[in-house]
DNA sequence: AATTATAGTGGACAAAGTCCACTATAATGC
DNA sequence: GCATTATAGTGGACTTTGTCCACTATAATT
């Protein structure tokens, strides 16, 4: 098991990495959307007909939340709702054309994000970061 | 440089660790302290004297806002100010020994916390993990 | 000495998130 | 089939968290 100065280590990069994501995060700016809306609506753009419960349970919110956010999307006409076929209590999220220009938008965004994060490095260094990154991934992960 | 593929895989990754980090970070729970104000009770416990203002800088927070939680920890006990030597429009923050048993008591549960989340792995996997964390450290944030 | 910058504080507000209650429907146990 | 229990979605009311601005006191700059 881990050592305290391991320990240690670990809990540092968590904090440096929450602190670097937060900054990363906050730049969803430029768009109109706060960093849950976005992680909401990246949400629905994954797999289409996503209902609002899953969105909440995926993202850890709260339903009423999330109701809201959804409501306010729709407002905007980045979504509509139609009824689910197997489950009349719910409905199905569609984006539309609007909403997955804006998915667009911020996937771009995030991309050059990240290629500016990590531009600066050597090819070799770029490499290392992904060979380490991938490990982390598998390990925490379980994504193969 | 890193072609589409493995740009979706860093960001897959980064919220799937934001994500995590974010479960983690809400635990904080079971201490009377939100996130932030744990943030700002570590800052403050990692080099004593620190002012008001260089723990808002070094988290990134408004400085009223950051005024008001060491306002609170004041009301709670947990911290005094006294006048600075240097400067004296500025204060320097001591912890109290209420203070720091608190600080104590969240380093242990974030210590159990990682311990928690990584302790299923065997010996080899979490050498792996070490490494990998180390290396993505080192070239993130120039740790050595 | 005058000007400009900075530390800390508080008022006022906005944004984000939580909790509860309610309706409508589904699923489960008999 | 009927009663009970669970779940999806919504809104009201509220708390927490964070932002913006203005102000005072002191420092630094010219």
């Amino acid at each position: 098991m881990f050592n305290q100065t391991e320990i240690s280590s670990i809990r540092n990069f968590n904090r440096d990495y929450t602190k670097l994501l937060g900054i990363l995060n906050k730049k969803v700016l430029g768009t109109p959307l706060s960093w849950t809306e976005g992680r909401v609506i990246l949400e629905i753009s994954f797999n289409h007909d996503k209902t609002p419960i899953e969105v909440a349970n995926s993202l850890n919110l709260d339903k009423s939340y999330t109701s809201r956010i959804i409501k306010r999307f729709e407002k905007n006409e980045l979504l509509t709702k139609s009824p689910s076929a197997t489950d009349s209590r719910s409905v199905q999220l569609h984006l539309t054309s609007k909403g997955l220009a804006l998915v667009k938008e911020l996937d771009e965004r995030s991309d050059q994000q990240i290629k500016d994060l990590l531009g600066n490095l050597s090819d070799l260094e770029q490499k290392k970061f992904y060979q380490a990154m991938s490990t982390i991934d598998t390990l925490l992960f379980n994504r193969k």
